[in-house]
DNA sequence: CCTGAAACCTGTCTGC
DNA sequence: TGCAGACAGGTTTCAG
């Protein structure tokens, strides 16, 4: 489900308060309620539960979509997948819902709650992070990943150009929306082989990408179906989920093909196959 | 190295 | 109304 700008969210929401919830920060964990075993990606269930409680809640972050939750030396991480949620509950507390997957009680009564409807959702309790999040590649806005960096890293592959930004370890944070809207912003087609892409194609690629982003996070990410709460960037699609629709720059309408198993969205005109000088 | 397919899961929607 | 099939924001593993 969530992609960067929707985890990001989550994460400001988790920190700073939000979206509803109350910041976790500098809560200490009481008890641990897992109610679906394999959500664990790491641990045992009962090692897992006993290291947790008496850790506090130094920070929380994200890195690529992982949410990463700053514990007493060691970490946290939660990934959620295609229909994963965390919401933080405060008295008077409810009976758990159904999908709840995880539920962290804090010493003060409040609660952080893991809900996953399909548990494609993992959990990791770790003290090295980087064993979890380290084959990720570069963050989108990292200042170090220069239209230099992303033209040569480009033509290290030669993927689509769809499925290499889907790849984790090419580049954190995009998913499905965030890709197809990007590449429509840059006037790729998404079968376009990714060491074929001009400098000036891989700068605009690499500017669409970012002001795609900030444009969900501003959005506090893309609400779909029950999946995700909050967001609006759902109202601003250009091409994800618009198929026949006519495209909002030229007009012609949005085809939909498969690609990667994952469907895939553009605009025939205005992301033609060919190199657009 | 690259692509596609399957697997992991539950829920919604569409068409017959 | 029922039911089969397609589809869904992700990732890993395996076959070709």
């Amino acid at each position: 489900m969530p992609e960067l700008p929707e985890v990001e969210t989550i994460v400001r929401a988790l920190r700073n308060g939000g979206r509803g919830d109350a910041s976790i920060l500098h809560r200490r964990i009481q008890s641990v309620d897992l109610r679906w075993a394999r959500t664990l990606a790491s641990s045992e269930a009962g090692e897992f539960e006993r290291r947790l409680i008496g850790q506090e809640i130094n920070d929380v972050a994200r890195r690529g979509k992982y949410v990463v939750i700053h514990l007493d030396g060691e970490f946290l991480l939660i990934h959620l997948r295609m229909s994963g949620d965390l919401r933080v509950e405060t008295p008077p507390l409810a009976p758990p819902s159904t999908h709840d997957r995880l539920i962290i009680s804090f010493t003060d009564g409040t609660r952080l709650v893991f809900n996953d409807t399909r548990k494609f959702g993992r959990v990791w309790l770790t003290k090295d992070m980087n064993s979890v999040t380290g084959s990720l590649g570069p963050e989108p806005f990292d200042s170090g990943l220069s239209p230099e960096i992303f033209f040569h890293n480009l033509h290290s592959k030669k993927k689509y150009i769809k499925s290499l930004l889907l790849d984790q370890s090419f580049l954190a944070g995009l998913g499905n929306i965030y890709v197809d809207e990007s590449l429509h912003r840059a006037n790729i087609h998404p079968l376009r082989p990714s060491n074929s892409l001009s400098p000036d194609e891989s700068g605009r690629l690499l500017e669409a990408i970012r002001k795609t982003l900030t444009d969900g996070i501003n959005n506090n990410g893309a609400s779909i179906d029950w999946v995700y709460r909050g967001g609006d960037f759902q109202n601003n699609f250009r091409v994800y989920q618009q198929t026949g629709k006519p495209c909002l720059v030229c007009g012609t309408p949005i085809e939909r093909i498969v690609s990667g198993q994952r469907g895939t969205h553009f605009c025939p005109r205005c992301q033609p196959k060919g190199v657009v000088v």
